[in-house]
DNA sequence: ATGACTGAGTCTCTCAGA
């Protein structure tokens, strides 16, 4: 089973490029974020056309997170628990970042779809936001660990884990992206026992899913590699392939982001 | 080449992204 995870950067905007990639990549599943749409606004049915089940937990102007899936959905939740500042009912958190889906294949596999916050300014309200959410994501991460059965937590961590992960490491060093303290809160929930995907699979430098528009960032390979698969043992198990689809960078009117894969023996 | 872009809403400016 192929999962892809894809900060679209707005569905409105990217239809082309998203539809066009969905006939070719043909993904299982794919966790979506920046969706920029609320639930009403999400062009569903094209997606229904292509087969597709589509669970969107979205908002006004920014953020929102969505999944399509070729199989069945259960247990859909939206929004990650603990938040104090409830929004929406039945929804935790004022800022649409997160949704939850068990996919029925053959070997049934909770999907976590996450956009997690940027950060910016560091220090900051902002910044307090984003590691507040991280301690939140880590006890839900926990949660999951405890069941004991194959989930992944996939998205836009907006976390770049190691140096190796930034062609600029030094331009981004006082980033909330790049920050110690961000840094070390990813560190901790990858110890409590989750697999990193794509670093289970590949060593090195030079392996990014995010250019920035400005200043030739492509052209240049000026990259940061910021989306991410968490598994769990279970999960990780299954884990036969991860990559990153680069190539959709360089496509017509693209995201900044680009896909980011696993394969799975489910 | 000292490359200031893109998307959405408040909509010809501002905010947010990273």
């Amino acid at each position: 089973m192929k999962i892809a995870t894809f900060n679209i950067n707005g569905v409105k905007a990217r239809i082309e490029a998203l539809t066009n990639w969905i006939d070719e990549a043909q993904p299982d599943v794919a966790l979506l974020q920046e969706i920029k749409s609320v639930d009403e606004g999400f062009p569903r049915e094209i997606f229904e056309d292509k087969g597709y089940i589509v669970e969107t937990h979205g908002q006004k102007g920014f953020n929102g997170v969505a999944i399509l899936s070729k199989l069945p959905l259960e247990d859909v939740t939206r929004g990650l628990p603990g938040a104090e500042g409830a929004g929406r009912e039945g929804v935790d958190d004022v800022e649409a970042r997160y949704i939850e889906a068990t996919v029925m294949g053959d070997v049934p596999i909770r999907v976590c779809g996450l956009y997690l916050p940027n950060g910016n300014p560091a220090p900051g309200p902002k910044y307090d936001y984003k590691l507040r959410w991280m301690e939140r994501l880590q006890a839900r991460a926990q949660e999951l660990l405890s069941l004991e059965e194959p989930a992944l937590l996939a998205g836009d961590y907006n976390i770049i884990p190691q140096h190796e992960d930034a062609a600029r490491p030094d331009a981004w060093r006082e980033d909330a992206l790049f920050r110690q303290d961000s840094r070390d809160t990813f560190r901790r929930l990858l110890n409590l026992g989750l697999t990193e995907a794509f670093r289970s699979r590949q060593a090195g430098a030079g392996h990014y899913s995010f250019w920035d528009y400005q200043a030739g960032a492509w052209d240049k390979n000026d990259g940061i590699r910021i989306d991410h698969f968490l598994l769990t043992p279970q999960c990780a198990d299954l884990l036969t392939n991860c990559w990153i689809e680069s190539e959709q960078r360089g496509r017509e009117k693209p995201s900044d982001h680009v896909p980011v894969w696993v394969d799975l023996a489910a």
